[in-house]
DNA sequence: TAGGACTCAACC
DNA sequence: GTTGAGTCCTAT
C-alpha cells in the first residue's frame, strides 16, 4: 500500500476537528515519516490531538511561521486515508458549505480504532452467577442485560442503572469481564456460496453491472425494478464480481431496521453475514469494523449514511438500496444526501455505483434520461408475481363513524382475508395513539414546552412524548390549565388507536402493532418477522417501517389508512414522498402465488398522485410532476437551499435573519424569500427562522452563499446552517 | 488578598 | 471547542 517514499518534508499541513481552527501546520520531526492521509497526534496548546495530514497547496491558510512550528507528536497506527476519500471530504464540505473538519471527522468515526488494534474489555451477565446481594438496582439490570454485552458505559445506559452499580455486580461474580479482539478478522463471504438463479431481466442486469465491476471505472447505474423483482438478488451478483476480484463493496441502506432483514438475506447467498456499520454499533463492535474496513478485511460493508466516509483500502463497488428514500438525507450536522455523496465517492473511486429503486427519486430519472445514468429495469416481479391491484374508497362517500378511521370497504375487506388465513397490513405513518390531546374541559393543547408540537399520546408506554426533541411526561390526572380531572381527549388517529379500533371491530383477529417504539432492536425486528412468517399475526399496523424491505408471502391485503396525510404542508416534495411511499406499502401485498389487493383511503381521490396510483401509471405519474418540478424552478431543473437562523433568544434569531435578509445578493439568477419563521419556529428550545434561496441550475449556487454568508458576523449563541438541496422543509 | 465568575483571544 | 490570562468583584 506505501507509494514510493515520499519527500521528507519539513513542514506539513494538517486537517484538525476543532470548529474555528481547521487547518494547522506543524513540524515533521526526524524519525516520523507522513504522507497525505497519514493520521497523526499534534499538540495543540497544553494538549494533543488528532489530525490528517493534507495535500500540499489544497487546504486554505496562509503558511505559518517555520520558527514556531511545534513537531508532530506521533503517527497513529492505521493507514493514511487514500486520496478518493480525501477527495470526497473536500467536494462534500464544498458543496454542502460545511467546515472540511466536520466532514473529516466522519471519517475517523471510531475514536478507539486510531489507537490501533487491541484486545478490549466488555461485560455480560454471568451464566450461573454465585449467590450475592440482589437490590432493586441489580434485579432491573439482570433483566434488562440478558444476552446482552458491552462496556460497563454501555450496560448501564441499557440497563438503566449507574456504572457502579454494574461495577458492584462485577466484583459480585453476578457481571463477568470478556475479552474481545479488535482485529480478530471477519468470516469471509463467498461469492459462489449459492447462486441464485435468475429470472432473464435480472440477468441481463447483473451482467451489466458485473462487467461494470470488471471493467474498474465510474458507472452509475440506475436499477429501476417495481417491489418484488429482485433488486438486491440482481446487485448481489455485481457483489460477488467485486468480492471475486478481491475487492470490497459497499451497500447503503435507509434505516438500521432494515439491516437485519438484509444481513440475513446476504448471509444465505454468500455463506457469511456483511459487516455492519451504523450509530447503534457498540464501541467495541465499531473498532473493529473500522479497522477491518480500513485494512481491507471486511469486504462487505451494509450500513447508514455515515458508512460513506469509511476508509476502504480498495472499494470496487457501491450500492445505495432504496435510493429514493429521504432519509438518506442528512438534517442535521453536516446536511448531505448520502445518495448523492455515494455518487460522488464512486466517481472519485471509479468504481460503479447502483442506485435501487422500485420508486426512483425524480431527480435520478432524470439523470437517467440525460443519459448519465445508465437505467436497468426489471419490469416483472420474481416468480411470476403480480402487481396488486389499487383500489380507491373515497372517504367523503364511505365515511367511517366519527372517531373511527376505518371505512366500511376495508374493514369487509380485512375481515374477508382474516376469515381466509391471508395476513393484511394497514399502513398510517404516525406513532402513538393520538397526535392531539386536548381537554375537555377548556380546550387547552397539550404542547411540547421545547418544540412549536403537540405532544403525541403513546397509550402502550403511557406517555405525551414529543416527537421532535423526545421531551415525555406521563399523562396529567389534572388539566394544567384548568384543573379539571379526567379530561383528556385524543384527537386524531395514530397506529395505536387504529389497532385498538380495529380490535373492537374484529376480536378474533391477532394484530400487532409495528413501527420503531415497538420494533427498537435488532432482537424485536427479528421477532417481529418470525411472528409474521410463522402466520401468528393477522393483521399488521405500522409506520413507514414496514412500508420497505419486508417480504411476506402470505400478505395479501394493504390498507393505507389516510393517503393524503404526505400532501398536507405542500412541501416540493409532498407528491412524490406520497407516491413513493403508498407505491412501497402496497408492494408488500401479493408478493409470492397469492395476488395482493390495495384500498387506499383518501378524500381526494381526484387527485394526480392518487390517480396515478390506482391506475399503475407510473409514468404519467413522474411526467406531471416533472413539468410541475420545472414550473417551480425545482430540482433537478432549478436549485434549492434553506438558511436556518436559530438561537434560544427569539429576538436574536430574529434580529439575526434579518440581518442576512437585509444584505441579499441582488441577481438575476438567484431568487431569495424570507425571512420568516420556520414551519417549526422552536425547536429542542431554539427558535427558528428561514430564508429560501432558489437559483437556476447553472448558477453557482455555493459561491454565491459563501460571498454573502460569509461577510457576516452574528453574537454568540446564533447558528446560522445552510441546507443545500434541503428535504425537510421544516 | 485569595479565590470565584466572567470575558477574551489564541491555539500551528 | 478548550485553555489560560486578564479583569473585576466579594468574602474573609
Amino acid at each position: 500500500m506505501t507509494p514510493a517514499s515520499p519527500p521528507a518534508t519539513a513542514r506539513c499541513r494538517c486537517l484538525v476537528f476543532n470548529p474555528g481552527l481547521e487547518v494547522l501546520d506543524y513540524r515533521v520531526p526526524a524519525g516520523i515519516a507522513v504522507e497525505p492521509g497519514s493520521v497523526v497526534l499534534v499538540p495543540l496548546g497544553p494538549r494533543q490531538i488528532v489530525g490528517i495530514v493534507w495535500d500540499e497547496g489544497r487546504l486554505p491558510g496562509a503558511d505559518f511561521p517555520l520558527a514556531r512550528l511545534r513537531p508532530v507528536a506521533a503517527l497513529l497506527p492505521v493507514p493514511p486515508l487514500r486520496a478518493p476519500l480525501r477527495r470526497l471530504i473536500e467536494w462534500t464540505a464544498d458543496y454542502y458549505l460545511a467546515p472540511l473538519a466536520q466532514v473529516a471527522r466522519m471519517a475517523l468515526s471510531s475514536n478507539a480504532a486510531l489507537q490501533g488494534g487491541a484486545i478490549m474489555t466488555e461485560y455480560r451477565l454471568t451464566e450461573a452467577p454465585a449467590e450475592a446481594r440482589m437490590t432493586p438496582q441489580r434485579a432491573q439490570a439482570m433483566a434488562r442485560l440478558a444476552g446482552a454485552q458491552g462496556t460497563i458505559r454501555e450496560l448501564a445506559a441499557q440497563a438503566g442503572v449507574s456504572d457502579a452499580v454494574l461495577r458492584g455486580m462485577v466484583a459480585a461474580g453476578q457481571i463477568v469481564a470478556v475479552r474481545v479482539d479488535s482485529d480478530r478478522a471477519y468470516p469471509l463471504p463467498d461469492p459462489a456460496h449459492k447462486v441464485p438463479a435468475l429470472n432473464p431481466g435480472q440477468a441481463e442486469a447483473a451482467a451489466t453491472l458485473i462487467a461494470a465491476v470488471r471493467a474498474r471505472h465510474f458507472a452509475p447505474f440506475l436499477l429501476d425494478g417495481v417491489t418484488g423483482s429482485g433488486k438486491t438478488e440482481t446487485y448481489a451478483e455485481a457483489i460477488a464480481a467485486a468480492l471475486a476480484l478481491d475487492r470490497q463493496a459497499l451497500v447503503l441502506l435507509p434505516e438500521i431496521a432494515l439491516t437485519q432483514n438484509f444481513l440475513a438475506r446476504f448471509a444465505a447467498r454468500f455463506g457469511a453475514a456483511p459487516v455492519a456499520w451504523h450509530s447503534g454499533l457498540k464501541a467495541s463492535e465499531r473498532r473493529r469494523a473500522w479497522r477491518h474496513v480500513a485494512s481491507g478485511g471486511a469486504k462487505v460493508v451494509v450500513g447508514a449514511r455515515s458508512a460513506l466516509f469509511l476508509p476502504f483500502a480498495d472499494l470496487g463497488l457501491i450500492v445505495v438500496d432504496e435510493a429514493h428514500e429521504f432519509a438518506f438525507k442528512q438534517d442535521d450536522g453536516v446536511r448531505y444526501n448520502a445518495r448523492d455523496v455515494a455518487v460522488m465517492r464512486a466517481r472519485f473511486e471509479d468504481v460503479p455505483v447502483v442506485l435501487a429503486s422500485a420508486t426512483p427519486a425524480l431527480e435520478s430519472l432524470a439523470m437517467a434520461e440525460a443519459g448519465r445514468y445508465t437505467r436497468l429495469v426489471l419490469p416483472d416481479r420474481f416468480g411470476g408475481a403480480q402487481m396488486p391491484r389499487i383500489t380507491v374508497i373515497d372517504l367523503r362517500v364511505d365515511q367511517p363513524p366519527r372517531g373511527r378511521w376505518l371505512a366500511p370497504p376495508l374493514i369487509a375487506a380485512l375481515a374477508a382475508r382474516a376469515a381466509a388465513g391471508e395476513q393484511s397490513l394497514l399502513f398510517l405513518n404516525r406513532r402513538g395513539y393520538a397526535p392531539l390531546t386536548l381537554c375537555r374541559g377548556c380546550g387547552y393543547r397539550f404542547c411540547c414546552p421545547n418544540c412549536a408540537a403537540w405532544l403525541v399520546e403513546h397509550r402502550l408506554s403511557q406517555r405525551l412524548a414529543c416527537h421532535h426533541c423526545g421531551h415525555e411526561v406521563p399523562p396529567p390526572p389534572t388539566c394544567p390549565e384548568c384543573g379539571e380531572p379526567d379530561c383528556l381527549v385524543a384527537c386524531g388517529p395514530g397506529v395505536e388507536r387504529i389497532a385498538d379500533e380495529l380490535r373492537a371491530i374484529l376480536p378474533e383477529a391477532r394484530i400487532t402493532v409495528a413501527t420503531s417504539d415497538t420494533l427498537n432492536s435488532a432482537d424485536k425486528a427479528a421477532a417481529f418477522v418470525d411472528q409474521v412468517n410463522s402466520g401468528t399475526i393477522d393483521v399488521i399496523v405500522g409506520t413507514q417501517l414496514v412500508t420497505k424491505g419486508f417480504h411476506f408471502p402470505n400478505l395479501t391485503l394493504v390498507g393505507v389508512v389516510d393517503a393524503d396525510m404526505g400532501l398536507e404542508g405542500g412541501d416540493l416534495r409532498a407528491a412524490e414522498r406520497t407516491y413513493q411511499q403508498i407505491a412501497q406499502v402496497s408492494g408488500r401485498a401479493g408478493r409470492a402465488e397469492k395476488p395482493g389487493e390495495v384500498l387506499l383511503q383518501t378524500r381526494h381521490p381526484e387527485a394526480a398522485v392518487i390517480a396515478a396510483l390506482a391506475s399503475g401509471d407510473r409514468d404519467s405519474f413522474y411526467a406531471a410532476e416533472t413539468a410541475a418540478r420545472r414550473d417551480a424552478g425545482a430540482p433537478p431543473f432549478g436549485r434549492w437551499a434553506a438558511i436556518i437562523v436559530s438561537s434560544e433568544d427569539e429576538a436574536e434569531a430574529g434580529a439575526a435573519a434579518r440581518a442576512i435578509g437585509g444584505t441579499r445578493p441582488r441577481l438575476n439568477d438567484v431568487m431569495i424569500v424570507g425571512p420568516a419563521p420556520a414551519p417549526l419556529s422552536l425547536l429542542r428550545g431554539r427558535y427558528r427562522y428561514r430564508l429560501l434561496v432558489n437559483a437556476r441550475r447553472s448558477s453557482d449556487l455555493q459561491t454565491v452563499l459563501r460571498d454573502w454568508l460569509g461577510t457576516l458576523t452574528f453574537p454568540p449563541g446564533v447558528r446560522v446552517a445552510v441546507d443545500i438541496d434541503p428535504y425537510s422543509f421544516v
